[in-house]
DNA sequence: ATGAAAGCGCTAACAG
DNA sequence: CTGTTAGCGCTTTCAT
């Protein structure tokens, strides 16, 4: 291997010490002008690259932050990493990102990683198994900031982005019961994850405030994969009364759910009404459109790296240090698939 | 801050050498096994976290591999980065991950990030922009490892993993003209990304083979976003005679493709057969379900990863180096929305 | 099987 | 505005 250019080599080429050449370059305000330019040109002509390691060694920065979310492969996911690679770029951090596959090993095992890694800060969206926190508990201890986005701890002791998911749902069921649905089912995913437990609390609290009964049996908590069109359809279709109504928790599923009850037969939205929820582009792809919830997601990938990143370098002030919940904006989209009767909302 | 706990501190503890408690803690053989369990349990007691700064600057590895793609924000694409992911992760590497927002200046600029954050290997998908390489040359002198995937650059000399878009598109064209579509509209991206160019040739070849002649005219070069479906739609009408085949080089623009001909009263396979390239979720959620190109989006993250690595990892075999092009399988499936003639393929 | 010593390349005190 | 010095924590000869 070649040696390397370092700025040794350049404070040699230029007759001044190290450290000269390390605030040139580093554009430490005490430096003269000439000088850094001297300093500049001659790295450059001599080829040199800065040794990152050498510098994350001395200053304890990676300069890098990491991502886990359960999966890379999804619309909804992979709006918020955008959102966050524009900023973690514009700021100059690296992204490091892994999946966990909903899985909390794998979490865990990923969560070590990073902590191994040195990244700056950790950005999490939890995988469903469990509430489990303790694996992030060497950052805790060291100070290294974890926020949370999306599917977050119920633990409140942790910053979390996130949207009122309780809320969303509730504005979704009235919708359903003032569009004179009857029966009212809930296909959401794991009842462990704090995001589907909020909003199964929105169509418990919206049923009572319309003077409806809460069943259990209206509640069906299942992955929701493309598959789960066909799953949640049979179940419904079993029921009596059958419900005309129905909330599914991505649109996705929703959509898949609207091609099972079309492939019967079943009339969207006369014989049954579909909220899906994210605002994907599926759902302006299938007929009809889905009502949905828009899901902020791209901008809260941004809001979460800029809020750490804040954290990261604001080194005095730690105000955003004790931020608990930061809460974004969803609305309902009102689409065909839900609407009953001509344009009311 | 405290002070960090060393392998100094560990041997200190245990009353051995630093460079036995390295050993023990990097699995080296010559270590004896009761030594390397008691190093370990010091280790573990005394919360020691192996500082991989250090450990990078002294083996000049960073255990990293970046990866720059178009857009984070695609079906295609986040299914390629969850493939790579698997892989990277289950090989010890982290995935630093960024965006090129399809500008050949961010591309530029991210490779540089790369470079400088010494990535042990690069993993690209080019913007379209143009097929300049030079900014990758720092890599190449280096002999840091740049495997291209999707779109690679005409410059053969580079390594990657590609699917053959021109047969792709040859047999997605030769299927409408035995559907019985007597002009067939090609609509694709940016005509200098490699993908397209072939796809181009495809279809021409096609064309050629089953005595129709070419015309430019029939040629829609357009950015393949949601709203297409109408721009697309809107050539296509003042056309004479009226295409009655469409191919569309993404399902996204398909899909909306077919929204804007259906709102417009045009059936969908009868007047206007469609075929879309990718076969995303988006492709079995439409109606009529989109026939497509099925692109091993997923696979192609695995190979091209398992690749790199095997180059990364393989210190004597150079095997792999000299490999240009991984060619996948991709195939046509037929769906309703071109299908004219019954169940003919 | 274990240890001593040197150095990877940088930055931050401190001094001038 | 510039320089001297020391050390971040690890791995790797080379020696025993």
């Amino acid at each position: 291997m070649k040696k390397e250019i370092t700025i040794y080599d350049i404070a040699e080429n230029v007759g001044l010490s190290p450290t000269t050449v390390s605030r040139a370059l580093s554009n430490h305000p005490r430096v003269q002008e000439t000088t850094r330019k001297k300093i500049v040109d001659a790295a450059k002509s001599l080829g040199y690259q800065s040794n990152i390691f050498a510098s994350s060694l001395r200053k304890r920065k990676s300069k890098s932050i990491g991502v886990i979310v359960p999966r890379l492969n999804s619309p909804f996911q992979s709006s918020v990493l955008a959102g966050m690679e524009k900023i973690a770029t514009q700021s100059g951090y690296n992204l490091v990102i892994s999946q966990s596959m909903e899985s909390l090993e794998k979490e865990i095992s990923n969560t070590e990683i990073m902590y191994n890694s040195r990244v700056d800060g950790l950005l999490v969206s939890k995988a469903g198994t469990t509430d489990d926190i303790d694996h992030f508990l060497p950052f805790f201890k060291k100070e290294i900031p974890v926020l949370f986005f999306d599917r977050t701890p119920e633990k409140n002791n942790c910053t979390g982005v996130v949207i009122n998911n309780t809320q969303a749902i509730y504005d979704a069921t009235e919708h359903l019961i003032k569009q004179g649905c009857k029966r009212i089912v809930h296909a959401l995913g794991n009842l462990q994850i704090n995001v589907y437990a909020d909003r199964l609390k929105g169509y418990k609290y919206a049923l009572m405030d319309h003077g409806f009964v809460f069943d259990a049996e209206n509640v069906i908590s299942i992955e929701l994969d493309e598959e789960a069109g066909e799953r949640i359809t049979k179940k419904i279709l079993k029921m009596h009364p059958r419900p005309n109504g129905l909330l599914v928790s991505n649109d996705t599923s929703a959509a898949s759910c609207l091609m099972a009850l079309k492939k019967r037969g079943i009339r969207v939205p006369q014989d049954v009404a579909i909220v899906g929820f994210n605002n994907d582009l599926i759902s302006r792809m299938v007929e009809p459109h889905l009502s949905t919830v828009n899901y902020p997601s791209y901008h809260m990938g941004e809001v979460a790296m800029k809020n750490l990143i804040n954290h990261l370098d604001d080194e005095h002030e730690e105000i955003l240090q004790k931020t608990n919940t930061i809460t974004l904006r969803s609305e309902l989209i009102i689409r065909d698939s839900s609407k009953r009767y001509g344009d009311s909302g």
